[in-house]
DNA sequence: GTCTATAGCCAGATAGAC
DNA sequence: GTCTATCTGGCTATAGAC
């Protein structure tokens, strides 16, 4: 039957990301990818072949999530601010449906950097070049303050992702429950935004 | 003779920090950190018990690094701007010097959160509330413009952490060479400084 | 203290019955 | 296609000679 063998499939994709996510390549088990998924460990073998290999399909298939959200700052036709505002205040939501994903995504990335030729000739993988060539014109037209396309890109990724990925350690830094942390980064949702358009944007 | 005991208790160590930083607990391999530091598996055992042991110590041991470096935001006497740009502009060469440590420290953390039973009880584990009344008391002397002081933390931590974990990503959607992103980051020393004091401080 | 040899385990992968 | 049984290799850890 050939919707159940799709099916399948899905299903020890589904699970094998759940479980690559949670430990990592290194990590990962395939009795455990088996177990949650509720089949046969040798099936695993049937469909993808061996461990690598789907490795690489769950690796991908992450990417393809995150790229889009990547791709947002860059490619559509808002302004600089509206972009900021609109990627900072979306992205709290992004996060609590993929809590793993940057964290993943980069470690994996640090500790074999073999991956990247899977990435790099992804059909989604994000190029600034737009984004850049947008912040020049802002800055041109006196909207923005001299600023460098590269280096705003830069904080803003880096002020929306890394409290996320660092959430554990920060919030003991803070001596905080998880409750009040959860705040702190919803909160960061207009804050964020406000604190980079209040730095880049000409005062009046 | 007790001072080569000491010696290659230290070789040992030094080495295992090397190999655990590169590959994570998972992906470390005992015999790995015994060739690269020129001696016998075994003796590795002999010092330091097994692997868990070792690794802990090597945790505690990069943990002690990271300390010092956050706790300077939080316990110094000066300005938060001073803070800041001092905090900032030493933070490359930190980095250039451990380029492995907060990812390290991060991903180990978010596969393993037992280990946070080893941390919190570190001397050095830092706690930012000075740092959050001193904020609060520039703010009331009118010096920056109303902020959280948590907030603010989060803010300076990470466009100051991020750029390096992520390195290798950026750097490929900026399409540059290593050369080139250096570049970004070590014009990031003031950047970054006068990014977040152009925000948070009043303007004339 | 340092080595060799090997025990013992566990994980990935495969053979082969059904 | 799905299962059981098993192989194979790799890794941690230890026993024991020197």
């Amino acid at each position: 039957m050939q919707t159940k063998r799709i099916e399948i499939e899905e299903k020890i994709l589904k699970t094998a990301k759940k479980v690559f996510l949670e430990k990592g390549m290194a990590g990962a088990r395939m009795q455990d990818i088996a177990d949650r998924a509720n089949i046969n460990k040798s099936l695993i073998h049937y469909y993808f072949k061996d461990k690598h290999s789907l490795f690489k399909l769950v690796f991908n298939q992450v990417f393809s999530i995150i790229a889009p959200q990547i791709n947002e700052i860059i490619n559509n036709d808002f302004s600089v601010e509206d972009k900021i505002r609109k990627f900072t205040y979306n992205y709290y939501d992004f996060r609590q449906e993929h809590p793993h994903l940057s964290n993943f995504v980069i470690n994996e990335l640090n500790v074999n950097p073999d991956f990247f030729e899977t990435l790099t000739c992804h059909p989604l993988f994000p190029n600034i070049d737009k984004f850049k060539a947008q912040v020049r014109r802002e800055v041109n037209q006196g909207i923005l303050v001299p600023i460098d396309g590269e280096q705003l890109f830069i904080h803003i990724i880096s002020l929306n992702i890394f409290p996320f990925m660092a959430a554990p350690l920060i919030q003991r830094f803070m001596d905080s429950d998880n409750k009040h942390y959860q705040a702190i980064l919803n909160s960061r949702k207009t804050e964020v935004a406000d604190f980079i358009i209040n730095s880049i944007t000409r005062k009046i």
